[in-house]
DNA sequence: ATGGTTATTGACACCGGTATCAACAACATC
DNA sequence: GATGTTGTTGATACCGGTGTCAATAACCAT
């Protein structure tokens, strides 16, 4: 039992397919008693229009693809999800693939998935969105991405998390909690995140008049171990800092894992903070504060603006307002890991 | 710069397109002579089959799908990542849907992707697997599917995590620590892996001629609340349990932080262990104590198995070795959360 | 040399849609 | 009524491959 075909429909309805095709894609100019009689056949055969076939003819897949090679998996799924839903109100395709950054061949790689899948377009994780040679190539292509937290936003459309200004609230609570020896571990030095986190740190101390302990700036690299790593480097200082601040959550989650089996407590012997909210937050002891970055937010805008794009191009709509960069809030959620110790 | 198609390949070839198709599907029957300046042809017009062209012909898109509606993100990600291992190889795409188990309509929405996207075959992943709506619209649409873990492994191919055998383990091995009155956090009551951890853990008592306190099993969900819940209880009981065994990590590390929450230590006060080894377990302080179930390898056979029967499908071969159902068993993996109390 | 296989190849239709463009109808304008 | 305009429709080619089948070439046994 095969299903309908336009060709089916058309004999049906005794037009031709390219009336069929009209009426399917909603044109204009398309007599109201042909429409009608058009949608009586569909329905009396249950057609259903085969994404194959327009697909091939439109050149264009209906696919798109989220890149990823992403440290934290609780970062990735929330975005994963966003991206989803709104992929699914535009009747698009999700296509996952997960590469490596470091692989040389990358490009080459991303160059085979498009020819063996044809996807339409791109959203890519950092730290994929700042890699030259495969955004070159994607460009070279014509191939349309979104950035999502990249390092250069002047460039390609993109989505961005604010973490200057979601670094300085959280610094900002934790000064008005009363921490002058406040510990700052820093992202990956490859992203421009980690630069911003920075920015928002130091300028939150600026302004409460204090000075940045630089002793207590620490390098880290988004992963647990680099949390770990960190705090135990950390925990030797004297004097020992009163409360961490990690640049992410997966790396506080190390952090508060350090300070635990080293027999401290948290928060009452340290308090620790992190950025993003991802789920396990609230799945370790104490629950972790951190600085929520809408990621379901920032998924769907992302899919959004890309699937926007896409159809615009297809319509031959000249790119207007290329290189937009959207720049969303966090918003600062005090759980148990904080204290006041004044 | 369009990329060439057979019919440039052809001419440049001086044969017909169906001679290069041949060449390109490595048929049987074609003059070694004539392949090879075919092939020369190919590389020199870097000619790369278009494969949505195949599809619309074979009637087949190349892609699967992983379908889930699974509460624990670790367990997923692993999956994911061992499918697409599979379909990289086998040069297949890789389809991601999240839907919701409970939802009225599920059947009616996966009938609407597989008319959007025309996958070829899917995944299933509990408790999905076990959705008699779902399966019976498969079956009748003569769509091919693997299931994970399902309760019903009779009917079908699926591939099977050996609860009984891990949880059976897991539990001489508390015994063998000391414990006695170990509680033990059942599984969802829909999912058929719930009964076999806990046959499991009734056969490694009766095993050492103990008898189970019926009031240390208490009913969990595979959720992380439903693990905080549990162990709340749990914590009231006299006497109170000296270890708790979860059904999954996930509820795990939710009985973790019931017990920290408390004041308690883990292991000193209470051991804990899980079912599955999710990348969260050596996350939390203390890690975990668990059986791994090897989900990378899981996803890989499952894609494996799913993308054999496909191209049997295709080649006509009739499916011999239905309802084979592939039973991998588990690791004891020994962290710090438990300890001999002997 | 003759007839019978088997290997090699290409012409052509087909998969299920869309795009182009010409034909024709309906309506407005002079 | 003649002459645009605009609205509606279908014939036909096309997207980039594969399947069918018949034609021809090469090989084998008599």
């Amino acid at each position: 039992m095969k299903s309908a075909t336009i060709t089916d429909v058309a004999k049906h309805a005794g037009v031709s397919k390219k009336t069929v095709s009209r009426v399917i894609n909603q044109e204009a100019n398309v007599r109201a008693e042909t429409r009608n009689k058009v949608q009586v056949s569909i329905a009396a055969l249950g057609f259903k229009r085969n994404p194959l076939g327009m697909a091939l003819a439109k050149n264009r897949s209906f696919f798109i693809a989220l890149l990823s090679d992403n440290p934290s998996p609780g970062y990735l799924m929330k975005l994963q999800e966003g991206i989803l839903q709104s992929c699914t109100e535009e009747q698009m395709g999700l296509f996952v693939y997960d590469c490596s950054y470091r692989s040389q061949s990358l490009a080459k790689e991303i160059e085979m998935l498009i020819e063996n899948t044809l996807v339409d377009g791109f959203i890519l994780t950092p730290p994929l969105c700042d890699k030259v040679e495969l955004l070159e190539m994607l460009d070279a292509k014509n191939i349309n991405y979104i950035k999502i937290a990249p390092k250069d936003f002047q460039s390609g459309e993109s989505i961005v998390f604010n973490g200057t200004k979601g670094s300085y609230e959280m610094t900002k609570y934790l000064i008005t909690l009363g921490h002058k020896d406040i510990a700052f571990i820093l992202g990956h030095p490859d992203q421009e995140s980690a630069r911003r986190s920075e920015t928002g740190f130091r300028k939150a101390f600026k302004e409460a008049n204090l000075d940045v302990n630089e002793a207590l700036i620490v390098q880290g690299y988004y992963t647990y171990q680099s949390g770990i790593d960190a705090a135990s480097v950390l925990l030797n200082k004297t004097p020992r800092p009163t409360a961490i601040f990690s640049a992410n959550d997966e790396m506080a989650v190390g952090v508060l894992y350090q300070i635990q089996s080293q027999g401290l407590r948290v928060p009452d012997d340290i308090s620790i903070c992190g950025i993003d909210d991802i789920s396990i937050t609230t799945k370790v002891w104490p629950h972790i504060t951190t600085m929520r970055q809408p990621l379901l937010s920032i998924g769907y805008q992302a899919a959004s603006m890309l699937i926007k794009r896409l159809k615009n191009k297809k319509s031959g709509i000249p790119p207007m307002g290329e290189d937009e960069a959207r720049i969303v809030d966090g918003e600062l959620v005090i759980r148990d890991s904080t204290i006041s110790i004044k």
